[in-house]
RNA sequence: GGCGGCGUAGCUCAGCCGGUUAGAGCAGUGGAAUCAUAAUCCACGUGUCCGGGGUUCGAAUCCCUGCGCCGCUACCA
C-alpha cells in the first residue's frame, strides 16, 4: 500500500446542459463533499476539484433549439450550477469549466504529448457533410426518418420515438439538422486512442486496485473482457477545442477526451488563484498523491479504463487509488426522468426545505452498492425521528438543563463511574470508527455510526437521570451534564462532514467562536471543556417537519407518473413534411398472421408468416415484448408491403408490420375497424 | 442473447475473502422515566438468508443451475 502524501478529490462534471437533481447529488456529489470534509479535518493535504462540461453535441443542440450561442447556454448552466452546489455545501476548492482558455491549452497540450509520441492512429472514414455551411455533421446533427420505426424525426445516433441506435448513414432521407439540405457523403479523417493496444496496460493497472467495489470492478473487467477497441478523439465539430494539428480545421477534441482533462485545467487554474503556478503539478505528477474520482456507474468506462489510459499513454500524471461509482437513486419507486420532469431539483429544494436533513437523508440512503429509492416519506421519518429527536433532542436537552441548573457554565466534573467511563470511551473511540468508514467511502455506515453516538448519549443521560441527582447528589450531576456537555461538543465536529450548516450552530452553542470547519478530528477524543467555560445561546438545531410540507411534492410526482397523463414530450414542431406522392409511395396492406414463433437468441424479435390474400411471406417484428406468439396467430395487422427485404438476425424479412409504441416502450399494433379480408391495400 | 450488479425480518438495508444461537434502523406491542423539539430509554422477531443441486466437519457467505429485478449491450424491416 503507498504511503499517500497528498489528496487528490474531483466529483463527475455535471454538463452544463441542464440544472442538477437529487440523483447528481447522491452518486458523485455528496459522498465526495463528505468525504474531503473528513480529510481536511484531518489536517490532510486534500483538493477538491469539479467543474462545468460544457463541449459536446447536445449542447449545441440545445443552443440551436432555443436560438442562442452555444457559450450563452453553458454560461447560464454553469452559473446555476455553480450556486446551486454552494447552497448545499460542496466545498470544491475550485469549480472551473471547460470553456475556459486554460482548459482548451491543457486539453491540447496533452493531446499533442500524446500525438507526439505517435500513440494516435489516423483513420479515415465516410461522413455526411453539409455543404451550404461547409461542414462534416456530427450523429446528432443529422435528422431523418428511422429506418426501423418510420419516424420522420430521428436522429443520426438514435431514434427517440423507437429507442434503436443508428449510425447516420443509416437514415432514410437524411437532411441536416442544420440547413435542412441533403447532406452528401464525403471523406473525413480522425484520431484513433488505440486501446486495444493498451488493454494489457490497463489490465495490469486493474490488477493492482484494492479497496474497489464489486459494481465497479465487475463493470470494468466486463469491457476489458469483451476487448477494448479504438475510439476516436476528434470530431467534425466547431464547438469544443481546437485539434491542435495543422491539417486539423473544423475539428475538436471528442468531449469524452477533453471532460476528463477539466479535472487537471481546473487544478491548473485553482493553483494560479493560490499564487502559485506549478503547485498543480504536486497533485497530478506525484505517485505519492491519492487521486479518487466520485462519480455515478454511468460515467465508469471512461474512468476506470479511458482516462487512464489516456494518462498512461502520456506518462506523466497519477492514476485514480480508487473510483468509487455509485448506482442510481430513484425517486419514489421510479427512475428519475429529466425530461419528464420526474425530479427533485436542487435550485427548486433548496427554495423550500433546509439543506441538511437532505444531506443526511442522502447519505443514509445513498446507492452505494445497489440502486436506492429516494422516498419524500421517509426523508420525513428520517429527518423527525432521527435528526430531531436523537440527534437534536440530545442537545437541546442537555444544554436546557445546563442553562437551568449551570447557568449556561460547564459544570465540573467529579469522579466518574462506570456508566461515565463507557461514555467517555464511547466518545474517544467514535471519531476513529466514523473516520474508518468514511475512509473506505461507507457512508451510510460511517452515519450509523455518528447516529450511534447519539443514541448511546441519550441512554446516558436517562441511566445517570440527573433531573434526579440534581438536588440529591449535586457533583454527580455536576458530572453527568459535563459528560453530556462533552458528548454534544464532540457531536458538533463529528456532524461537520455530513451535516455542515448544522455543525456550525452546534459548535456555536457550545461557546465557540472558532470555526468548527477548523477544528482536528482527531481531537475529539480528548477536547476538553473547561469547567465553567460559558455555553453559547440554544436554538433548535432541526426542526420537525409536517406531513403537510412534502404532500405538495409527493402529488406532483404522482401526478407525472399517472399513465397517460403526463403532457407528451414537446415534439419539435418541424416535423417534415412529406407529399402526396411521397405517400404513395408506401403500400400498406392487411394481413393475417399465419404462424408466430420466437426468434432464437433475440428478447424482441418474432420471426411470422403472413397471409395477404393469395401471397404468402414472412417477416421479422420486433413486438415480443409485448405479444407472445400465440396471442398473433389469427391476428389481422397492417404491413408495409413494399419495404426492401433485408436479413435480421439471419432471417429473412420482407416487409415490416406496424405497431404504435407509448413511452414505456409497450407496443399497439395497427389493427382494422371492422374486419376486411387479408391482402387489402390501405389508402 | 452477451456481460455486470442485485435478490436476507412488514419496510429500508447491513453481513457475503465459510465457523459461536443471522443483525441494524423504521414501523408494531408492552413497560420505565418526565431534564428535553409529546422528545428519551428498556423488553419483545417460529425470517424456506429467491428455488434446486454440489464442495466442506460446517454455507446467507464458495461452485453449478433455474427464476426474478436493475443496468450496459445487440437484434426491434
Amino acid at each position: 500500500m503507498t504511503e499517500y502524501k497528498r489528496i487528490l478529490v474531483t466529483s463527475a462534471l455535471p454538463y452544463a446542459n441542464g440544472p442538477i437533481h437529487l440523483g447528481h447529488l447522491a452518486g458523485a456529489y455528496l459522498p465526495a463533499d463528505i468525504y474531503v470534509r473528513y480529510q481536511r479535518l484531518k489536517k490532510r493535504d486534500v483538493v477538491y476539484i469539479c467543474g462545468s462540461d460544457e463541449h459536446g453535441v447536445p449542447i449545441t443542440i440545445a443552443a440551436e433549439k432555443k436560438g442562442v450561442s452555444p457559450q450563452e447556454i453553458v454560461d447560464e448552466f454553469h452559473t446555476r450550477n455553480k450556486a446551486a452546489f454552494a447552497k448545499f455545501g460542496m466545498s470544491f476548492d475550485y469549480y472551473g469549466r471547460t470553456s475556459s482558455p486554460v482548459h482548451h491549452r491543457t486539453s491540447q497540450e496533452i493531446f499533442t504529448a500524446l500525438h507526439d509520441k505517435g500513440v494516435f492512429i489516423r483513420k479515415s472514414e465516410q461522413q455526411l457533410y453539409d455543404a451550404k455551411v461547409k461542414m462534416f455533421l456530427p450523429d446528432r446533427y443529422v435528422k431523418g426518418e428511422c429506418p426501423h420505426c418510420g419516424f420522420g424525426e430521428a436522429y443520426g445516433d438514435q431514434c427517440e420515438k423507437c429507442g434503436s441506435s443508428l449510425s447516420p448513414t443509416e437514415l432514410l432521407n437524411p437532411i441536416s439538422a442544420l440547413t435542412g439540405e441533403k447532406p452528401q457523403l464525403r471523406e473525413t479523417e480522425h484520431w484513433y486512442i488505440p486501446l486495444g493496444k493498451l488493454q494489457k496496460q490497463v489490465e495490469e493497472w486493474i490488477a493492482t486496485r484494492q479497496g474497489w467495489k464489486a459494481n465497479v470492478i465487475g463493470q470494468v473487467k466486463s469491457w476489458l473482457k469483451d476487448g477494448l477497441a479504438d475510439r476516436a478523439v476528434t470530431r467534425d465539430l466547431n464547438w469544443g477545442v481546437a485539434v491542435p494539428l495543422p491539417d486539423a480545421e473544423g475539428k475538436v477534441l471528442y468531449v469524452w477526451f477533453d471532460a476528463p482533462i477539466g479535472y487537471i485545467s481546473a487544478t491548473k487554474e485553482w493553483a494560479l488563484q493560490k499564487g502559485d503556478a506549478d503547485l498543480w503539478k504536486k497533485y497530478w505528477q506525484n505517485d505519492d498523491t491519492k487521486l479518487v474520482h466520485f462519480i455515478g456507474k454511468d460515467n465508469i468506462v471512461f474512468h476506470c479504463i479511458m482516462f487512464p489510459a489516456m494518462l498512461m499513454a502520456h506518462g506523466n500524471y497519477v492514476l485514480p487509488d480508487n473510483v468509487p461509482a455509485n448506482e442510481f437513486l430513484n425517486l419514489e419507486g421510479n427512475k428519475l426522468s429529466t425530461s419528464k420532469n420526474y425530479a427533485v431539483w436542487l435550485e427548486d429544494y433548496a427554495g423550500k426545505f433546509e439543506i441538511d436533513p437532505l444531506r443526511y437523508y442522502l447519505a443514509a440512503t445513498a446507492p452505494e452498492s445497489k440502486d436506492s429509492d429516494f422516498v419524500w416519506q421517509e426523508y420525513l421519518t428520517r429527518n423527525n425521528s432521527e435528526l430531531a429527536d436523537i440527534l437534536g433532542n440530545f442537545i437541546n436537552r442537555t444544554l436546557a438543563f445546563a442553562n437551568k441548573q449551570f447557568a449556561d457554565k460547564v459544570p465540573v466534573r467529579g469522579d466518574v463511574d462506570a456508566l461515565d467511563r463507557d461514555m467517555l470511551e464511547t466518545i474517544a473511540q467514535a471519531a476513529d470508527k466514523i473516520g474508518a468508514a468514511i475512509e473506505t467511502y461507507e457512508f451510510r455506515k460511517a452515519l450509523t455510526l455518528f447516529m450511534n453516538v447519539a443514541r448511546a448519549a441519550n441512554k446516558y443521560f436517562n441511566d445517570q437521570e440527573p433531573w434526579k441527582t440534581v438536588s440529591e447528589k449535586p457533583a454527580k450531576c455536576a458530572t453527568t451534564l459535563n459528560i453530556c456537555l462533552h458528548a454534544c461538543n464532540a457531536l458538533a465536529v463529528l456532524m461537520a462532514p455530513f451535516l455542515p450548516f448544522s455543525a456550525v450552530k452546534a459548535w456555536a452553542m457550545m461557546g465557540h467562536e472558532t470555526d468548527v470547519h477548523k477544528q482536528a478530528w482527531d481531537d475529539v477524543s480528548h477536547m476538553e471543556l473547561q469547567a465553567g467555560y460559558k455555553l453559547g445561546r440554544t436554538e433548535i438545531l432541526f426542526r420537525k417537519m409536517e406531513e403537510k410540507e412534502i404532500e405538495p411534492e409527493i402529488a406532483r410526482l404522482k401526478t407525472i407518473q399517472a399513465p397517460g397523463s403526463q403532457p407528451p414530450v414537446a415534439e419539435a414542431a418541424t416535423e417534415t413534411k412529406i407529399s402526396l406522392e411521397d405517400l404513395a409511395r408506401v403500400q400498406l396492406r392487411v394481413a393475417t398472421v399465419v404462424a408466430a414463433e420466437k426468434v432464437e437468441k433475440a428478447d424482441k424479435l418474432l420471426k411470422l408468416d403472413i397471409k395477404m390474400g393469395a401471397e404468402q411471406r414472412q417477416i421479422v417484428a420486433g413486438i415480443a415484448l409485448t405479444y407472445s406468439p400465440e396471442a398473433l396467430i389469427g391476428k389481422k395487422i397492417i404491413v408495409v408491403a413494399n419495404l426492401q427485404p433485408a436479413k435480421i438476425r439471419g432471417i429473412e424479412s420482407n416487409g415490416m408490420l406496424l405497431a404504435a409504441q407509448d413511452d414505456q416502450g409497450n407496443l399497439s399494433l395497427l389493427g382494422l375497424d371492422r374486419d376486411v379480408n387479408d391482402g387489402a391495400p390501405i389508402r
